[in-house]
DNA sequence: AAAAAAT
C-alpha cells in the first residue's frame, strides 16, 4: 500500500469535493447541505420553551448510524427543526435569526454569525511551521503499528478522511487543519464513533485522540435531530455533549481544537473551568453550547447552581480517562456521570481515551460502557527515535549545578541565537518555585507552571513559553499529559515521577511534529523503584541503559511500576484477562496489581498530530 | 507522598 499522501492526492481530494458530485461526501447527503428529511417544521412558541421532561432523551447515540434517516422521537418535543440554530443552541428568537439554514450549512449567514475564525490567530505564527510539521510525518512509520480491537461487530477502519462521512464543512476544516491522513487511532476510532458504539481506546496522547472523538462527536450533532431545548430565557442549558479533562490548560487545549473542527458548522463549543470568572463562562452557556469541554471541579459547580443540565447529554468523552478515574477525580467523575441527571450507558455514547489503561481502572471504567469496543493502537516503531532519553545519576545536591551544565551547553548551541524550550519537570509546586526562583537568579529567564499559582499565573507562563520570551518552564505534572507546546526541544526530568506512566506522558511533550527531542532525567536513589521499568521502557525503546540503571534494575523489586505485559503491546483488553495469566518469570510484583496496561512505551513518544 | 480539581 501506499502510504505517502502528497499535496497533490490532498489537492486532488479537494477538487473534488468542491465540484461536489459523485464524490463520497456528496453521496450521503453531506451534512451541511440539510437533506429532505431536515424540512424546517414550525414550532409554536408555547412548545419551544417546554423544558425537557425528567426522563432522559431517546437515544440517539446507541442506535447513531450513518443513516441520514431521522426517526421521530414521537413527541413534538423532538421534532424541531433541525435547520433552527438558535432553537438548538438554546437562544432562539434574537437577532432574526429565526430560520436560517446558516448555522449548519456555513452558508448565507456565515456573517451573522459572527463566529471567530479559529484558525485565523495561528496562521501567521504558525506558517513558519506548519508547512514542516504537515510534510516532514512519516506516515510509513505508522502503517506497522500493532492495533488490537476487542468487542462486538467492530466496524472496520478507513484509511482516508474521504471515507468518512463527515459532511463538506467538517471536511473543509479537517484541510484548514492541514491533516492529510488519518492517524491510527483516527483511522479505527473514528469509524467506530460513528456506528455509535461505546469505545474504550488506548492512544498515546499525541496520536490525534483529540480529533478522533471531537469528529464524530460533531458530525453526530450535525446530523442529529433537534431537540426542542429552552430558550434564552432559561437560566439552565443542556449540551449534547460533554468532553472531561483533567487540567485546566488541557480543556482549553480541546476547546480550542473543537473550534476549528467545528467552524461553520453551527455546532457550538463552549470551555468551562475553575480559577477564570464563572460569570463569563455563563454568559457563554447562555448563549448557546452544544459541546461543553470541562473539568470536573468547575462543571460540578455549573451543575449544583443549576446553570447546566446534562440530561440532553447524547456524547460523553473523557481525555486522559485514567487519570480522570484515579484516586483524586474518581468521586467527582462518579457525580457527575452517575449521580447528575445525565442519561444512562446505552443511552447516551461514550468514549474513553487514555495513553494507558490499569486493569482496575478500565474495570472501574467500564461501569460507564455498553457493550463498549476496546481499541488499542501501539507503539509508533521507529518514530520513537525522535527522542533521545537519557538517564544520569545525579545526587539530591548536584541537580541545579547539573541542571545549569545542561543549560549552559544548550545555550552555546542555541539555534537561531535563540535558546532551544526546555521543560523541566518537578515534583513538587514548592520546588517549582524555587526551581524558577533560582534559575532567574543565575540568569536563566525560567517560568513556572503548578496548581498553586492562579489561573491568570498559569496562562501567563505558558504563553510566556510558548512564544520563547521564557524559554525555560519549570512544571509540575500540571504540564505532564496532553498539552501541546509546540517546539519543545529538551524535557529534564529534574525530580523523576514515581510513576513510569508519568515518564512517559512528560517526555512526550517533546519530539512532536516530526522534530527530534531530547528527555534527560536526573536519577538518584530516591528514585530506585522507578528503576526496572526505566530501564525496560528506554530498553524498549532502543534507548542505551546506562550499566548502573541495570544493576539499579537488577537489585529493584520492581515496585508498582512493573508490568506484566512487558512494554511492546501490552494495551489489553480486561475482558479478556481472566484467563490471561503470563506467569511471568520476570515478573516480581507480587502485591501488584497494576498490570493490563497499555500500549507500547513508545506510541506517544513521536507525535506529529496534537 | 504529591498533584490536580470549585469558591
Amino acid at each position: 500500500m501506499t502510504t505517502r499522501t502528497s499535496w497533490a492526492d490532498l489537492a486532488a481530494n479537494s477538487a473534488a469535493e468542491n465540484v461536489g458530485v459523485g464524490s463520497s461526501s456528496a453521496s450521503n447527503g453531506a451534512v451541511g447541505s440539510t437533506s429532505g428529511a431536515g424540512r424546517p417544521v414550525y414550532v409554536p412558541p408555547h412548545l419551544r420553551n417546554r423544558p425537557p421532561s425528567a426522563e432522559p432523551p431517546a437515544p440517539t447515540s446507541s442506535g447513531l448510524t450513518s443513516s441520514n434517516d431521522r426517526p421521530g422521537y414521537g413527541g413534538s418535543r423532538w421534532t424541531a427543526p433541525r435547520n433552527d440554530y438558535n432553537n438548538r443552541s438554546g437562544h432562539g428568537g434574537s437577532g432574526g435569526r429565526l430560520g436560517g439554514w446558516g448555522g449548519r450549512s456555513g452558508g448565507w449567514s456565515r456573517g451573522k454569525d459572527r463566529e471567530v475564525n479559529p484558525f485565523g490567530n495561528d496562521d501567521d505564527a504558525e506558517e513558519a511551521f506548519s508547512e514542516q510539521e504537515s510534510t516532514g510525518i512519516n506516515f510509513d512509520a505508522y502503517e506497522d503499528i500493532p492495533v488490537e480491537t476487542t468487542g462486538d461487530n467492530v466496524p472496520p477502519p478507513v484509511n482516508t478522511f474521504a471515507e468518512i462521512d463527515l459532511g463538506e464543512v467538517v471536511n473543509l476544516n479537517i484541510r484548514r487543519c492541514k491533516y492529510v491522513k488519518p492517524t491510527p487511532v483516527q483511522r479505527h476510532a473514528i469509524p467506530i464513533s460513528l456506528a455509535g458504539r461505546d469505545l474504550m481506546a488506548c492512544a498515546q496522547t499525541g496520536s490525534g485522540k483529540t480529533a478522533a472523538f471531537c469528529f464524530p462527536i460533531i458530525s453526530g450533532i450535525m446530523r442529529g435531530q433537534v431537540p426542542q431545548r429552552p430558550l434564552r430565557g432559561a437560566r439552565i442549558v443542556y449540551p449534547l455533549a460533554l468532553i472531561l479533562s483533567p487540567t485546566r490548560e488541557l480543556s482549553m487545549q480541546i476547546h480550542e481544537e473543537a473550534r476549528k473542527f467545528s467552524y461553520q458548522t453551527g455546532v457550538k463549543v463552549v470551555v468551562a473551568y475553575g480559577g477564570a470568572p464563572i460569570n463569563q463562562q455563563l454568559r457563554e452557556l447562555e448563549r448557546g453550547v452544544d459541546i461543553l469541554v470541562a473539568t470536573p471541579g468547575r462543571l460540578v459547580d455549573l451543575l449544583e447552581r443549576a446553570r447546566v443540565s446534562l440530561q440532553m447529554i447524547r456524547y460523553l468523552a473523557l481525555d486522559e480517562a485514567d487519570r480522570m478515574l484515579d484516586m483524586g477525580f474518581e468521586p467527582q467523575i462518579r457525580k457527575i456521570v452517575e449521580q447528575m441527571d445525565m442519561p444512562p450507558p446505552g443511552v447516551r455514547q461514550t468514549m474513553l481515551f487514555s495513553a494507558t489503561f490499569p486493569r482496575e481502572i478500565q474495570r472501574l471504567a467500564s461501569d460507564f460502557l455498553a457493550n463498549y469496543i476496546f481499541l488499542a493502537v501501539g507503539r509508533v516503531g521507529s518514530s520513537t527515535d525522535l527522542i533521545v532519553q537519557r538517564v544520569e545519576l545525579v545526587h539530591e545536591s548536584d541537580k541545579r549545578s547539573h541542571l545549569m551544565d545542561l543549560l549552559h551547553a544548550q545555550r552555546t548551541n542555541g539555534v537561531q541565537g535563540k535558546q532551544a524550550l526546555t521543560l523541566v519537570f518537578v515534583e513538587t509546586k514548592k520546588g517549582a518555585d524555587s526551581l524558577e526562583h533560582w534559575l532567574c537568579m543565575n540568569g536563566f529567564p525560567a517560568t513556572a507552571i503548578h496548581g498553586d499559582r492562579t489561573q491568570q499565573e498559569r496562562e501567563q507562563a505558558l504563553r510566556s513559553f510558548k512564544s520563547g520570551a521564557t524559554p525555560i518552564l519549570v512544571a509540575t505534572d500540571v504540564a505532564a499529559r496532553g498539552l501541546d507546546i509546540p517546539h519543545v526541544a529538551h524535557v529534564v526530568n529534574f525530580d523523576l515521577p514515581n510513576d513510569i506512566d508519568d515518564y512517559v506522558h512528560r517526555i512526550g511533550r517533546t519530539g512532536r511534529a516530526g522534530k527530534t527531542g531530547l528527555a534527560t532525567a536526573f536519577f538518584n536513589d530516591n528514585n530506585a523503584s522507578l528503576a526496572r521499568s526505566l530501564a525496560d521502557l528506554m530498553q524498549e525503546a532502543n534507548q542505551e541503559v546506562p550499566a548502573w540503571l541495570t544493576r539499579y534494575a537488577a537489585r529493584s523489586f520492581g515496585g508498582r511500576n512493573r508490568r506484566p505485559g512487558g512494554g511492546r503491546f501490552g494495551g489489553r483488553d480486561f475482558r479478556r484477562e481472566s484467563s490471561f495469566n503470563r506467569g511471568g518469570s520476570d515478573y516480581y510484583g507480587g502485591g501488584n496489581s497494576a498490570g493490563g496496561y497499555g500500549v507500547g512505551y513508545g506510541a506517544g513518544i513521536a507525535s506529529a498530530w496534537d
